[in-house]
DNA sequence: CTCCGGGATTGAAAGGTTTCACAAACCTGG
DNA sequence: CCAGGTTTGTGAAACCTTTCAATCCCGGAG
C-alpha cells in the first residue's frame, strides 16, 4: 500500500529553490553547483548536465543579493535622469543601456523630475544597494552629495554637466558653443533683436546656452540689451506656450523677431502659441530650438535646432563608468562633444 | 619612540564600515544598531543617539544585499515598459512612480524596447534580484515567461494590455473602445474612407484598435472595405511619415479622406510628411492619433487624439502590485479604463 | 530587603552564495 | 605498476544583516 511520493504532489510553494537543493538533486557538493554557474569549463560535462538538468527542474532561480553580498560588487549601473518626460534624456539612457548590454550589465534609470530631494532618495537608495556605478544629470553638479558618493566608494560619472573637481568623470556638451552657434544663425538672419526663452538659471545648461548667445551678440557688436529674456520656470512645453503669450504681448516695436529657447520643448509650446495667435513662423518669429529631438523635426514647421550627439553622450559616460570600474590605474576624464546647428524651416530668411 | 597610531593615517580606502563597526564604536552590540535601524522605539534615546553619531562619523551605508538576504524582500518594484522613447510609457512610469514613493519602494525601471529577448533578460534580472514586483508592458502577453515569473513566486502586473488567465492583475484601457471612438468621430465628420496606420499587428493595441474602427465602420453600414490599411514596421515618428508617402501615393478617386493612427507618433509623423506634400490637414485630410502625448497638442495643427489615463493606469498598477505584495487574501483582478476622445483642429469639420 | 515585571540590550543563528585551499580521481609516460 | 601532474570535485569559511529567545537592569511592590 504505497503512499504517493510526495514529489508528485503539485506543491502549491516549494519556496525557492537554491543552490543547495540542486546540489542535493543533482548529487553533487555546493560548491560543484557554484562552479556551474560562475566557471563552467572547470566541470566535466557530464556532470555540468546533470547540474543543468537538476536546476531546470527545480526552477532554479540564482539569488542576486546571497551573490552580491558574497561576491561583493553588483552588475548593475544606474542612470538618474533630470527630467524623464524630456525625451532627450530618454535617448541618452538608450546610448547607455547599449553600453551597458555588451558589458552584460543592467542599466537602472531613476528620473529626478528636477527635484534634489527625489535626486537625493535615489543615491541613497542606489549606494545602498551597492550598484557598481551611478550616471547623473544632476540637479546641482556642485552637491556635496556626489562627491562624498564617490569618496565612499561608488563610481560617479556626471553626465551633460562638467564639474571642475577630480573626483569623477563626466560627459558634457560645449552649451555655451551650442548657444552662440544658435545665435549667430539668427543674426545671420539679419536679426538684431532676440529673445531667450529659458529657465531656471539655477540649471547650469540653461545658463551656459544664454551665454553662448550673449557672445554672439557681442560678436556682432550688439550689447546684452538685444536679449529680451523670457524667464521660464520649468523647460515644459506649457511654459513655452506660455513666454509666447508674453511676447506677443510686447509692443511690437521692441518685440524680438527671432527666439532662442532653451530646449525643444519650450520651442514647440512656443511655436504652438505662435500659431495659436497668428504668429507666422519663420516670417514674424525665427524660433531656434535645443536638443534636436525627434518631434523637433518632426514639428509642422520643422525646427531649427541645437542637435547634441544623446546616444553618444549616454555611451560614452557608460563605458567611462565601465572604465572606471574595471582598470584599477583609471584616471578621470573630461570628456566634451561639440553640438551641431541644424537648420530647418523654422528659421528660413524671410523674404 | 611610539609609532604614529595607524587610526590617524588618512586611509585611503578604509573599505565600507559595516554594522559590525558601528557597534564597536558605540560601545554598543549588533543587535542594538540593528534596533536602531530597523526599530528605533525599542532602543532608549541615549543609546540611539550614540549610534547614530557612530553611523555618523563613520559614514555608515546600510548594506542592502545583505539585508534582503536575511529579510528575505526587497524595497525595489520594476517596471519594464515597451518603449522608452513614447512619451506615452513615461508618463505611465511616472504615474507608477508616484505610488511607489508613497508606499516608500524604488521603481526600476527598464526599456524592452519592443525587443523580446531585451524583455526576458531583464525579467531573468529582475528575478534574481528578487524585485517585490514586476509590472509589465509585454511584447506579447501571452509569452509563458511571464505565468512562470508569477508561478515562481514574484508577482506580476500586466499594464496596458489585458490576459485572459488568472495569474496576474491586469490594468488596461479599452483600446477597441478607443479605435471606435475615433472612427465614429471621423464618420461623423462625414468621412466614408478612412486609413488605418498602424502596425505591427503582433501588438494587441495596435490590433485592438483597428478592431474599434472595424465595428465603427459597420455600425455605420460600411464594410471593412472602407477602412484601407497603411501597416507600419514600428510605431515611431519615421514610419507615419512614411505612410504620408504612401497615401499620397493612392489615387485620389479611392485615396482615404481621414486617417486614424495607431499612435501619436505615428500621427505626427504622418502630419508633418503632409505638411511636406502641400497636403492640408484638416481639409485634405483629417488626422487621429492616439495617447494624446503632450506633444499631441503641441503639434501646429493641433491633433485630435484618444486620449488614455495614463498617469493613473500606472499609478492603479503600482497598487495593485503593492496591494498583492501585502494582503495575503489579494485576488487578482482586471482594471479596465475607458479611453476618451479629445477633439482638436486636425479633424475639425471640412468646409 | 527580596522579588517581580517589563523595558533595554545582547548573542548567536540563519539566510544563499562565492571562494579557496585541499582531496580525489584520472592520465601520461617511464 | 608507479610517480607526478592535471583535471574535477569538495567542504568550510566568509559576506553583512535581521531576528528572536534569552539575559540584564531598574524601579516599585510586598
Amino acid at each position: 500500500m504505497a503512499v504517493e511520493d510526495s514529489s508528485e504532489v503539485a506543491a502549491p510553494a516549494p519556496r525557492a529553490a537554491g543552490i543547495k537543493d540542486v546540489a542535493a538533486a543533482a548529487g553533487v557538493s555546493l560548491g560543484t553547483v557554484s562552479n556551474v554557474l560562475n566557471r563552467p569549463e572547470r566541470v566535466s560535462p557530464k556532470t555540468r548536465a546533470k547540474v543543468e538538468a537538476a536546476m531546470a527542474a527545480l526552477g532554479f532561480v540564482r539569488n542576486e543579493s546571497a551573490r552580491q553580498l558574497r561576491a561583493g560588487h553588483s552588475s548593475v549601473l544606474a542612470y538618474v535622469m533630470l527630467d524623464g518626460r524630456n525625451p532627450f534624456f530618454t535617448d541618452v539612457a538608450a546610448g547607455m543601456e547599449d553600453a551597458a548590454a555588451e558589458d552584460d550589465l543592467s542599466l537602472f534609470v531613476c528620473n529626478s523630475a528636477n527635484l534634489a530631494e527625489r535626486e537625493a532618495a535615489y543615491l541613497r537608495r542606489l549606494e545602498q544597494q551597492r550598484v557598481q556605478g551611478v550616471l547623473i544629470t544632476p540637479v546641482d553638479p556642485d552637491s556635496p552629495a556626489l562627491a562624498e558618493l564617490a569618496r565612499r566608494g561608488t563610481p560617479v560619472v556626471i553626465v551633460d554637466r562638467k564639474r571642475p573637481g577630480t573626483d569623477h568623470c563626466s560627459v558634457a556638451v560645449d552649451d555655451v558653443r551650442g548657444g552662440e552657434l544658435a545665435a549667430r544663425h539668427l543674426l545671420d538672419q539679419g536679426h538684431t533683436r532676440l529673445a531667450f526663452v529659458g529657465g531656471p538659471l539655477t540649471l547650469g545648461q540653461v545658463r551656459d546656452r544664454r551665454e553662448g548667445a550673449l557672445r554672439a551678440l557681442l560678436a556682432a557688436g550688439l550689447g546684452p540689451d538685444h536679449l529680451v529674456d523670457l524667464a521660464t520656470p520649468q523647460l515644459t512645453v506649457e511654459d513655452g506656450s506660455n513666454a509666447g503669450q508674453r511676447l506677443a504681448g510686447l509692443p511690437s516695436a521692441t518685440r524680438p523677431t527671432a527666439a532662442f529657447c532653451a530646449n525643444d520643448l519650450l520651442a514647440l509650446g512656443l511655436l504652438r502659441s505662435c500659431a495659436a495667435l497668428g504668429i507666422s513662423v519663420p516670417a514674424d518669429l525665427a524660433i531656434v530650438g535645443y536638443d534636436d529631438i525627434d518631434f523637433a523635426a518632426a514639428a509642422t514647421v520643422p525646427l531649427t535646432s541645437v542637435r547634441q550627439p544623446r546616444h553618444r553622450l549616454g555611451r560614452t559616460a557608460a563605458e567611462l563608468l565601465i572604465q572606471e570600474t574595471s582598470d584599477p590605474g583609471h584616471v578621470h576624464q573630461q570628456v566634451t562633444y561639440l553640438p551641431e546647428l541644424v537648420v530647418r524651416a523654422s528659421t528660413l530668411r524671410a523674404r
